[in-house]
Parts: structure tokens; C-alpha cells; sequence
DNA sequence: CCTAAAAGGTTGAAAGATGAACTAGCGAGG
DNA sequence: CCTCGCTAGTTCATCTTTCAACCTTTTAGG
């Protein structure tokens, strides 16, 4: 009777493949960011200037921004200070729960989305979409799918 | 004439695809974080111990090291100290080059990877592996190489 | 109603990451 | 055999992330 499973290693295949997924994701976030430092922003800021752009009244309540994002609220709270400080975005109170907080994209920022957005598509494009051919990426869009939905169930808080 | 090309917006299916891929990455490496977590151990740190096991005397230049895991050099060292501390390293001279150091894997830090390992690869198969139907993973590692060499031939310093 | 628990956010301190400036050793050209 | 530039690594200051403690408002129960 044994006290444990034996484990299971990854074949050669499979650590290739995840060897090769991770380096991927660092390399890409690294020459991402890169492309966004000359405009002043990091990932992370874009990130926050398209949810909101793409939401109603160019607004997101706290949570929800942070849940979008994936970051705990506490990040997200540092994160929209520096913003707000550099006027990309600004609170406003909620009327109808006085507990809540919107953030509010400025004019400022929603100019600065709009001149940065074309720089960051080519760079995803040109360092990501660009270099897989057009199946592949459907491929790999329903094959990650599944894992997103995966994770998303699983997790605790971010 | 037109000062400026028009932007290649992303399509629904390339939107979609992207924006997947981001949240398979960010959720992942927390999961596989928070299932490291118990042992005390980051991605990080995890990563240095299996690339310093792997490497012959269990030993790497720091150079060599922080360009395996894609770090700076900076934060290298930084983190090199801090398994120091942990003993789970220790730094060591380079003989034939005396700017040299070489990052060594110590007793204690050899058994804790030893320890660990297992843990870590089921939560690998767990939360991305065992997700994927077998020939996905060959193709998204098929489709992901040639962006892994890009970006690598394409970079800065990280 | 009144109270207790939960939800929405913020804050502060400690840990980690980044980038530039710095030290020391190597090595190639004059 | 100098010296000037390059490589290896560290350090310091600054910014970001994390985690736990903390308010305040809302909601649910009795």
C-alpha cells in the first residue's frame, strides 16, 4: 500500500509548451510596457482607461473596476490615486449607496486613451496577433476558454 | 494625402482572443502562487531553484541565471539575497573570473525544490494542462514559438 | 427598531520591483 | 605595460504591490 501517488511529470512536450507559455507572457509584458512607457502609462493604467471608456457614462464603480481588472481593492485604490493625480481619472461619490465610489474617466484621460489606443494595438498586434496565423489564434482563443473559466471559478480573492 | 495610416483595429474574434490570453496569464500566475504559497516559496523563487537543479554543480553565473528567468540584473541580485537569507542558496566565487559570482543551491534549498516539485507540476496539470485536449497544447506551443523568439530577439534589457 | 454581520473602500507599513549610478575586474589596441 | 571601454554585480532611491487593520454604510434577523 503506498502513502502517496506517484507523481506525474510533465513529458518533454508538455514542459516545452509550458515553458514556451510562460516565457511568452513575461516577454510580451515586458516589450508591452515598453511600448506604453513613451506615452507615459503602464499596462496597468490602460487597462483601467479602456474599462471605462467602454462603460456608460465613462464610469465604473470601485469593485467592479477592480473585479474587471482582476486586483484586489486595495490595488485598485493606489492605482486610481496615482491617476487621479495625474488627472486621467477622478472619484465621484454614489448616490445611491453611500458607502460606493465611481471612478470617472477625466478628459484628460479619455484624450489620452484615444491618442495612446492606436500605438498599443499595433504593438499587440505587431509583437502578438500578427505573428500567429489566423486559425491559430482561434485555436488558441477556444483552447484558453475553458481554463479561463476554470480559474475564474476557482479563485479566492486576486 | 493622409498624414497618418489608419489604425488595424483589432477584430471581435482577435479582441476576444486577447483579452482571454491576458486573463489566463494573470489568473494563472496567481493560482499558481497561491498553491506555492504553503511552502513559502514564490514563482520566483521556485523558478531559480529548478533552473540552479538543473544546471550542473547546481550552480549559475548570476549573469546566466538572470537571463534564464528574464530578470533584470538588479532585481536578480535582490532576490538571490533574499533566498540567502533563506538559505536556500548561497553565493559563491568564480574562480577563473573574479567579477564573477555564481548563485549555488544549497542542502536545504535542493530538498525544499525536491519537496515541492511534485505539488507544484499537479497544480500546473490542475489549473492549465489537464484543461487542454491533448493536441491543443502542441498546437498553442506550435503557434507560440515563433512569438517567444521574437520578442527574444526583439528586447531590451528586461 | 436595534443590533450584528457583511459590503465598499481607504490607509499604512512592509516587501518587492525598477532604473540609474557606482565599483571592480577583464581585455584589446596602441 | 597602460589605458580605455566593456562586462559582472551591487546599491540606493523611488515607485508599486501586498496584507492586515480600519472606517462607514447597508442589509438581515429577531
Amino acid at each position: 500500500m503506498e502513502t502517496e501517488t506517484a507523481t506525474r511529470w510533465l513529458t518533454d512536450a508538455e514542459q516545452c509548451a509550458w515553458r514556451t507559455h510562460l516565457d511568452v507572457n513575461r516577454l510580451l509584458t515586458h516589450q508591452l510596457e515598453r511600448d506604453l512607457q513613451p506615452f507615459g502609462l503602464t499596462m496597468n493604467d490602460y487597462e483601467i482607461l479602456v474599462n471605462l471608456s467602454e462603460s456608460e457614462g465613462l464610469r465604473m464603480r470601485m469593485s467592479d473596476l477592480a473585479s474587471a481588472t482582476l486586483q484586489s481593492k486595495s490595488r485598485l485604490s493606489h492605482q486610481i490615486t496615482r491617476m487621479e493625480n495625474a488627472d486621467l481619472v477622478r472619484r465621484e461619490n454614489c448616490e445611491s449607496d453611500r458607502r460606493g465610489l465611481f471612478a470617472v474617466l477625466t478628459e484628460h484621460g479619455l484624450e489620452t486613451m484615444q491618442r495612446v489606443a492606436p500605438h498599443h494595438v499595433a504593438s499587440v498586434r505587431r509583437h502578438f496577433i500578427d505573428l500567429l496565423p489566423e486559425d491559430a489564434l482561434q485555436e488558441l482563443h477556444k483552447a484558453l476558454t475553458p481554463v479561463a473559466e476554470h480559474l475564474r471559478s476557482h479563485r479566492g480573492k486576486p
